[in-house]
RNA sequence: GCCGAUGUAGCUCAGCUGGUAGAGCAACUGAUUCGUAAUCAGUAGGUCCGCGGUUCAAAUCCGCGCAUCGGCUCCA
């Protein structure tokens, strides 16, 4: 028997005969216990316990708490929830169960009816006892045609038609059995069911075969599991939290908007604070926007059909604009605020010198959303951009995305957000040509190359004039949400056929950027919302401090003080009423106001006030000079 | 748009197998004048999402809409 050489993790390497499997190799090694290991890694590739190590490789164990071995664990469990489908829902077909972020799925194929939540309960019993039976998972290969005569005779189309699709790419397929279930897998698997310490089911959902709205209807089970039941508990437990930070709670607690079905879903109102926060934000854009060299602009609402048909929008973003008559003629309801902007380059006759041109616009826009996909301010019919669009020779473009990155950087620190970068490239509805398609991919991707970013590429995921950087944020869910995105066009240049008067004397054609910064200004509060959990920091608090009086007789030197805060810029409030200090103290702090001007007898005497931090720290007394200084001085640190 | 669930007072929710609604908080009135997360008492408040249907009788059963929630598809 040939002997091959084991390297392990701590740097040090064993000899063992070839042939013994992982697991024969890692238990053989002094002290270890095999308890929470699932699988192994063997070189770069992730192999069962049961895999047999033929030549010298690196050899470690997966265990159970990695993040490799919980997604081994899932996918897993995932297949246990399929077996326990299939046992109580013999009609049920099975496609694909991955594990995902935070858990796993199964679509199936339950055309006749569909699952309950009591389904789930059953599902979850059943898994139970697979479980306990601790059924082994086991590995077998067949060739691609074998395994298709399997599932064939089992009746399972899907499974038999991602075989067809791999038959183009690989001879050979791997199976995974537990128990009587069977399913084309990968792999690898954790060593048999009695491993997995806990699970559970968590939503039905619809979904489509492949993905594709026009393929079948499937249904979706989500489940979660950990390395434990402590990890399970806790993770439902954040969920909980999770979900109180939801910004339309929050927006309805606090006071800051309100969608109505009066009105029309997709469309918010604006409470006063909500509108108070909007105007901070939109202050700031402003102010930041002219430091960085863009020009002011406004365009109208409406613009005639005509123009939308030679933007292209007419052919493709019909179904997503809205659309009035006037004077018998059609006018489109602006879902992009690019045509004015292209409109006011056209306006006269543009030089190289003149370039870079940059166009700024809180533009609102309205797009015809299908209904299921509105959420709150994060997805809604009318909606307001921090667009811009910059014009500028194709010399200057890198130099351009690249201050647009820097710009999208600033300002998520600024407003302490992480983000993920996603490159998108051609869809198949778009317009343009394939050189002009690669010039502008070339450029977004040596511009983010070049600023050392970390990210994704999104094939064919570009918007249909042109290829995109998106700036993701996350909810308080975890879903990702684009904000920032920077769009690089060709096309729109040329139909509306801009030009400028280069050195050489001949007309160029400018090349367009499309760009927001934090993205639609609904969707970006949303996410600030549910990021702070509503308590918003002190320079975007639509209340910045509350005064409250201890009794009736402090109310003029309240009403005094409450002027002088409003005079000197800090946004102040006064709870005047007939209540208990501490009464007044706690819906304040249910506004998560930061700071809370506490004054009675003392205050008055010493003309003071005393203030209480949100958090629940108090500060000594001080005048309202003092106050209106440490209000400004915390409202600049936060920038 | 698709799949599923849900829709009862301003908010959070109860209302068993059909017999036309209830709680807590909020609001209002009164008392209390109080020092850092809920003072006490009383009063009022509902086209039970909408429209049809079944029934002697519908919040409850059925149908069709609308909206919301979770996903899918799509997207800032």
């Amino acid at each position: 028997m040939k002997n091959i050489t084991i390297q392990l993790p701590d740097g040090s390497s064993v000899t063992r005969n070839s042939g013994m499997t992982a697991r024969e190799i890692l238990t053989s090694l002094n002290g270890s216990s095999l308890d929470a290991v699932v699988a192994a890694r063997l070189n770069d590739r992730t192999v069962d316990l049961d895999c047999p190590v033929e030549e010298d490789a690196s050899l470690a164990p997966v265990s159970l708490d990695s993040d490799e071995g919980l997604d081994i664990l899932r996918h897993s469990i995932s297949h246990v929830m399929a077996q326990a489908v299939q046992d109580l829902f013999p009609s049920v077909k099975v496609t694909i169960g991955p594990s995902i972020e935070d858990g796993f799925y199964y679509d199936f194929d339950y055309s006749e009816d569909a699952f309950t939540p009591e389904d789930l309960e059953k599902i979850e019993a059943r898994m139970a006892e697979i479980i306990a039976a601790d059924l082994p998972f086991t590995r077998s290969v067949l060739s691609v045609d074998e395994a298709i005569t399997f599932f064939e005779e089992r009746g399972e189309p899907y499974k038999v038609e991602l075989l067809r699709d791999l038959a183009g790419e690989t001879q050979e397929v791997t199976l995974y059995r537990q128990g009587d279930f069977v399913d084309l897998c990968r792999g690898p698997h954790i060593p048999s069911t009695g491993m997995i310490r806990s699970f559970k089911l968590l939503n039905v959902a619809g979904s489509y075969w492949r993905g594709d709205e026009h393929k079948a209807r499937l249904q979706r089970i989500y489940g979660t599991g950990f390395a434990s039941q402590e990890e399970l508990d806790r993770y439902l437990a954040l969920i909980e939290e999770a979900k109180k930070r939801d910004h339309r709670k929050l927006g309805r607690e606090l006071d800051l908007f309100q969608i109505n079905d009066e009105v029309g879903p997709g469309l918010i109102i604006f409470h006063p604070r909500g509108a108070m926060l909007r105007t901070i934000i939109e202050d700031w854009e402003r102010k930041e926007h002219l430091k960085r060299g863009y020009g002011i602009v406004m365009g109208p609402q409406i613009l005639k059909g005509e123009l939308w048909k030679r933007s292209g929008h007419f052919d493709h973003y019909r179904e997503n604009m809205y659309y009035t008559e006037v004077d018998d003629q059609v006018y489109g309801i602006k879902p992009m605020n690019c045509l004015s902007h292209m409109l006011i380059y056209k306006s006269r006759i543009r030089s190289y010198r003149d370039l870079p041109l940059r166009y700024f616009e809180l533009g609102t826009v309205h797009r015809h959303e299908k209904t299921g996909v509105l959420h709150g301010l994060l997805r809604a019919r009318q909606f307001t951009q921090d667009d811009a669009h910059i014009l500028c020779t194709p010399e200057q473009l890198n130099d351009e995305i690249r201050s647009v990155v820097d710009f999208v950087d600033d300002a998520m620190k600024i407003f302490n957000f992480e983000y993920d970068v996603e490159l998108s490239t051609r869809p198949d509805d778009s317009i343009g040509t394939d050189e002009e398609w690669d010039r502008a991919t070339t450029a977004l991707r040596t511009a983010l190359d070049e600023t050392g970013k970390d990210y994704d590429v999104n094939e064919g995921d570009g918007a249909f004039y042109g290829p995109k950087i998106d700036f993701k944020l996350r909810d308080a869910l975890g879903r990702k949400w684009q904000c920032a995105t920077i769009q690089c066009d060709f096309t729109l240049p040329e139909r509306f056929d801009l030009s400028y008067v280069g050195p050489d004397g001949e007309k160029h054609r400018p090349v367009m950027l499309h760009r927001v910064i934090l993205g639609a200004i609904e969707r970006f509060m949303g996410v600030l919302i549910e990021h702070y959990a509503g308590a918003l920091p002190l320079w975007l608090s639509p209340v910045q401090a509350l005064i409250l009086t201890v009794t009736d007789r402090h109310s003029p030197y309240g009403e005094e003080i409450l002027q002088r805060l409003i005079e000197a810029g800090v946004r102040a409030e006064g709870d005047f009423r007939n209540e208990k200090l501490g009464f007044k103290i706690r819906e304040g702090q249910l506004q998560k106001i930061p700071y809370m001007l506490v004054i009675g007898d003392r205050e008055v005497e010493s003309k003071t006030l005393a203030p209480r931090r949100r958090d629940g720290s108090k500060l000594d007394a001080l005048t309202v000079d003092d106050f209106i200084a440490l209000v400004r001085e915390e409202a600049v640190a936060f920038r």
